[in-house]
DNA sequence: CAAAGTCGGGG
DNA sequence: GTGTACGACTTTG
């Protein structure tokens, strides 16, 4: 038996024997520091709970169907203590096909935990964190001799135990960007008639290429003989460049979906995967997710999107917006004219498309830090992480938090609820029309994290609202009247207060530190945690979330709208003029009256 | 006026 | 995959 360290990059499961096989994808520290590992876990079971209305009936029920086993568990359902009946499946899919008819037995109330997927139940359970590192005893296993798949390079360790997460620094983390651009002379290229003419690739170690069809006299075009040899040489440097992040822009969209329609149409295999396997794509609603295992794929845009409040989102806006620097621009309905052109043209095109990925591989480090900070709290994967909003963060950082404490998780509204909620909106922030005209000596006034700090102060939780109660033992909202014990200390403001109080924790350290490469992570982390407390309060307004909480949110907002029109008149008393007010902050002159 | 539809980015 | 989800804006009935 060995012990391996490895920095864990993404998680999925695979079936074997009609068993569930967790995958963890990392990348091995230590004298083999570098190389692509999966470490698979067969000792992992799904369960979800239930909630009798008959606790011997149930069990019986129960043990008729097809399930592993039962086990009777005291756990916290909103903060009442209650005896939940822990079923164990012997395989994921059997969630979903068994729940309802658990649900609908008369000897059963709800059923809750029944919809987390399972890679996400195993890093809660295992407490394990993504882009940290892991320790795993076990042994290789010889790839050939099993199920499991991977790439050359790759090796397979099977995870005998528990896996033990470690206090790791901030990963070394290999990113390749990549970028496309196409024959389109009717406009938006179709994949079925119109080729790939070049493949762009930037890595933040230094690799800047141009993959073409036509050659050219600029040292850094490698020009292949025909699209498929293109395509075949694109795959082969992901595989030797072994990246940890692949990255693109709009790329889940259009690069993504492009090169996998092209090299379906001419027969190449995309088999970039640590694991072997082929280019996917993840269905999230409306849209799609490209997907190689192993390596996790970033759409820039998305994130773009998220961070920036930008009128537009295209790549040159961005990297104009945070570099301050103009890229050379080709529009994109004149790219086949350069093409044609050859030449000068052709050059300035084959520019064009190297500085798009580089500008990637730029914004890529530049913003992705905040995410990966995320996905080590939220403790979920980055492909998941850069795909989701923060409300989502917030809800799966519940949900970890959750299994700690003790807490059933809440279930996720049903179609009817959903619409229910929507109907009802809690009134938003205070706000003052601007007075109008040009104003002169303006001071500003703003509460830090107004709602995040209301939520601890007034301790606003679902767990602490009651229906009676008087205001020696509770706080009671104004406006709205809502009420909430002073005691015990909720579930939702303990989190923030543990997230607030680890955020100046961190920016102690980082003040204290000398170490710039240092103070520079601390001050990501920071940002981190206060982004995370930021948007806690939305899951008490929004229609989607488990913890949603009508009467929470309309608490939240009265006492804002209170505390801002509160001070707002006693800045007035000592001589300022609100010219304009909005939820946590307001501006106002000062016009000393006479008595003043 | 509410409901239904469109679009973003990419070439 | 223990899936199926945006939000701002415009057009239509």
């Amino acid at each position: 038996m060995e012990t391996k360290k490895f920095v864990l990059l993404d998680i999925d499961y695979i079936t074997e024997d009609d068993r569930a096989v967790v995958r963890l994808f990392g990348k091995l520290q230590g004298d083999e520091k570098g190389r692509s590992v999966i470490a698979v876990d067969k000792g992992f079971k799904p369960y979800i709970y239930v909630l009798p209305h008959d606790s011997e009936e149930c069990v019986t029920d129960i043990n008729e169907m097809d399930v592993e086993g039962v086990e009777w568990v005291r756990e916290k359902d909103i903060g009442k203590t209650k005896d939940f009946l822990k079923v164990t499946l012997k395989h994921p899919q059997d969630v979903p096909k068994l729940r309802d008819k658990i649900r609908n037995l008369d000897s059963v109330l709800d059923i809750r935990e029944h919809d987390i997927p399972f890679y996400r139940r195993y890093l809660i359970d295992k407490g394990l964190f993504p882009m940290s590192e892991v320790e795993v005893d076990g042994e290789f296993v010889n790839a050939e001799d099993n199920s499991f798949r991977c790439a050359e390079d790759t090796c397979v360790f099977e995870i005998q135990g528990e896996p033990r997460p470690v206090e790791s620094e901030f990963p070394d983390l290999k990113i390749l960007s990549f970028d496309i651009e196409v024959y389109n002379p009717k406009g938006m290229p179709q994949a079925e008639v119109d080729p790939i003419i070049m493949m762009s690739l930037s890595s933040n170690q230094g690799l800047e290429k141009v993959l073409s069809t036509k050659s050219s006299r600029l040292e850094f075009v490698e020009t292949l003989e025909s699209e498929e040899a293109m395509l075949e040489r694109f795959v082969e440097i992901v595989k030797s460049e072994n990246p940890d992040l692949l990255i693109g822009y709009n790329s889940d969209n259009f690069d993504m979906p492009y090169i996998n329609d092209r090299a379906e149409k001419i027969g190449v295999e995309l088999d970039m995967g640590t694991d072997a396997s082929k280019l996917k794509f993840m269905r999230r609603g409306f849209a799609n997710a490209g997907l190689i295992k192993g390596r996790i794929h970033v759409d820039l845009y998305l994130l773009m999107r998220r961070y920036l409040t930008l009128d537009r989102y295209t790549l040159e806006r961005v990297y104009r917006e945070l570099f301050d620097e103009e890229k050379e621009d080709v529009p994109g309905d004149e790219i086949y004219q350069y093409w044609d052109d050859g030449g000068e043209k052709l050059d300035t095109l084959f520019r064009y498309s190297l500085d798009d990925a580089v500008a990637v591989t730029k914004i890529g480090e530049k913003m992705l830090p905040l995410s990966l900070e995320l996905t080590r709290i939220v403790g979920q994967p980055f492909f998941d992480i850069a795909r989701m909003t923060t409300g989502q963060m917030v809800e799966w950082y519940l949900i970890r938090k959750a299994y700690e404490y003790g807490e059933i998780v809440p279930n996720k509204p049903s179609s009817t609820q959903y619409s229910e909620r929507r109907s009802k909106r809690a009134a938003g922030g205070y706000v003052k029309d601007p007075v109008k005209g040009l104003h002169e000596n303006i001071v500003s006034f703003d509460f830090r994290s107004l709602y995040p700090s209301i939520i601890i102060s007034k301790n606003v939780s679902p767990d602490t609202m009651v229906s009676e109660c008087s205001e020696d033992e509770c706080y009671i909202a104004p406006e709205v009247g809502h009420k909430f014990l002073k005691e015990p200390v909720g579930f939702v403001p303990s989190i923030i207060g543990n997230i607030l109080k680890e955020r100046v924790r961190i920016k102690t350290m980082m003040k204290a530190s000398e170490n710039p490469r240092e103070k520079q992570i601390l001050d990501v982390q920071q940002q981190a945690l206060k982004r995370l407390a930021n948007s806690m309060y939305g899951v008490y307004g929004y229609s989607r979330f488990r913890w949603y909480r009508i009467e929470c949110a309309e608490a939240v907002t009265a006492w804002g709208r209170d505390f801002i029109k509160k001070t707002m008149k006693q800045a007035e008393d000592y001589g300022f003029k609100a010219l304009y007010a909005d939820t946590d902050g307001f501006y106002a002159t000062f016009e000393p009256s006479d008595e003043n």
